[in-house]
RNA sequence: GAGGUUGUAGCUCAGUCGGUUAGAGCGCUAGAUUGUGGUUCUAGAGGUCGCGGGUUCGAGACCCGUCUCCCUCCCCA
């Protein structure tokens, strides 16, 4: 007998931080559903032909594959033992854990497209699965929270995402952080503009790590990327954009030969004007040449948020992508999408101290246990506690009250009915206030009044 | 997938040059206190030193392998 572990990259969540993840889900929930958005979950595990090459090949092996049940190796001759792993992979896996939410969502929209009312718009939050090597804040289990809109090309969705995480980051607590939004058809824009065409997926990688490495490092990249100098001293104006004034019109300048550069600025103006009509005041975006986003499915804006002066940066990305369901042979379908990681959003909460203990709806009143007499007047009145809705328990073993007490302030219950002969007798049962230590003889009519009505 | 690092009681960690029976703090259990938790005092329980192999008269310590944790890449939430 070995000593238990867990897997790789994996947590349990106890009742603690249960409490805790609870309320940041049900944040999110309620927002979601507020803007429109409507529930879908899809199974854990897919066929691979539906997960494989979505991600590049990166992301292939970082799939999670399940071995075929049964009789997995049955068929196979010593010629694919010979192949290597690959193709031997093909043959005893056909299922994978699901990598991320917005896959399965393109699925589940071509398979149903008959059914949906466009523009459909779909949140979900579910568990995604990698097989990557973990690190801080980073594991092979988590959980992501996505919102998509897709079947509109409307500049609307963009501007709604900015009033969204409006409305939930402030709602966790969380009211210092930036949106920041920049446009891959600028960067498609600049990439033609400086002749690197075809590199531009390289220049998304490397730019948009600026902010972490810095200018030098990043030219250095850019020219192991395969980028001319002459290309990257054209570059310039991305290094010293301004973000303060009037971006927009000092890019307008640099970028007027590209057509979809322009395009792409234009689209940006009128999220700005939009998110400005919908009512948002002095709204946390901005605009960031440099923000590229690894993802290469994104064509049009794209969105990360970081949460200012704390440690972790980015805690939700997203963007536009044109022909989500085109590998699935839906084509023409395109949209745009957020994610919300909320372990980042729980660590950003926990580091700014954002959790209040009422969050944690624990036991509020536990009924002690004297005697076999007490007993059963205790469980008598149980259910009337329950009915009024408050969280109690009774303490089921007949020891030592001491040992009673303990357990309840262990588990931070803030009530304890102490019921002994005497109270039974008179009627007037003990209520001790674990917090403050305060007793006082009420009736079984005076303990609901003042339970449902406290304050915790 | 590449490089580095860590692992000793439930938790955080000491453990000298390889040498007798592996320690501390916190926590836990019991008692002081037979109807009152937190504080205090006393006593007690708790170890396959990550796992497997090797060197040695002797290994928690040294060597090899392996797993895990954390860190840097890659990539990402």
């Amino acid at each position: 007998m070995s000593k238990p572990s867990l897997a790789r990259g994996t947590r349990d969540f106890g009742p603690e931080q249960m409490a805790k993840r609870t309320f940041i889900f049900d944040t999110i929930r309620r927002s979601f559903q507020r803007y429109g958005f409507l529930p879908l979950e899809t199974p854990a595990f897919e066929n691979l032909s539906v997960l494989m090459g979505k991600y590049g090949d990166e992301g292939d092996q970082l799939l999670f594959k399940l071995l075929n049940s049964g009789d997995f190796s049955g068929k196979l001759s010593d010629e694919d033992w010979k192949e290597g792993y690959k193709p031997l992979t093909t043959k005893i896996s056909e299922k994978g854990l699901r990598y991320d939410l917005t896959v399965p969502f393109a699925r589940y929209v071509a398979m149903n497209r008959g059914t949906l009312a466009m523009p459909f718009k779909r949140y979900q939050i579910q568990p995604v699965w990698r097989a990557d090597r973990p690190q801080k804040g980073r594991y092979r289990e988590f959980y992501q929270c996505d919102a998509d809109v897709v079947g509109t090309d409307s500049l609307l969705c963009e501007a709604e995402i900015v009033t969204l995480l409006h409305d939930i980051l402030p709602a966790l607590g969380i009211t210092d952080f930036t949106v920041k939004i920049n446009n891959r058809k600028i960067l498609s824009g600049i990439a033609e503009m400086i002749g690197a065409h075809g590199l531009e997926g390289s220049l998304c990688v490397a730019i948009d790590k600026l902010d972490k490495i810095g200018k030098d490092k990043v030219v250095e990249e850019l020219l192991e990327r395969g980028f001319s100098s002459e290309s990257i001293s054209q570059l310039e104006p991305v290094f010293n954009l301004s973000i303060e004034n009037e971006p927009f019109t000092e890019l307008r300048s640099w970028l007027s030969d590209s057509e979809i550069a322009l395009k792409g600025i234009q689209e940006l103006e009128e999220v700005w004007a939009m998110v400005k009509v919908l009512g948002l005041e002095n709204a946390k975006i901005e605009f960031d040449v440099t923000l590229a986003r690894g993802l290469s499915y994104y064509t049009g804006a794209i969105f990360e948020v970081k949460a200012n002066n704390v440690q972790i940066g980015s805690i939700s990305g997203g963007g536009r992508y044109d022909n989500l369901t085109g590998t699935f042979g839906v084509p023409g379908i395109s949209g745009v999408g957020i994610s919300l990681g909320v372990d980042r959003i729980y660590d950003v909460m926990e580091e700014l101290d954002l959790f209040k203990e009422s969050q944690i709806n624990g036991t509020k009143v536990m009924i002690s246990n004297f005697d076999e007499e007490a007993f059963t007047f205790g469980l008598s009145m149980l259910p009337k506690l329950r009915n009024a809705g408050i969280n109690s328990e009774i303490y089921p073993d007949q020891v030592k009250l001491k040992k009673q007490l303990d357990y309840a302030d262990r588990k931070n219950i803030h009530f304890v009915i102490l019921i002994g002969s005497e109270e039974m007798q008179s009627g007037l049962l003990t209520l001790k206030n674990m917090k403050t230590g305060e007793q006082q003889k009420l009736n079984l009519e005076e303990i609901l009044f003042k339970l449902t009505n406290v304050d915790i």
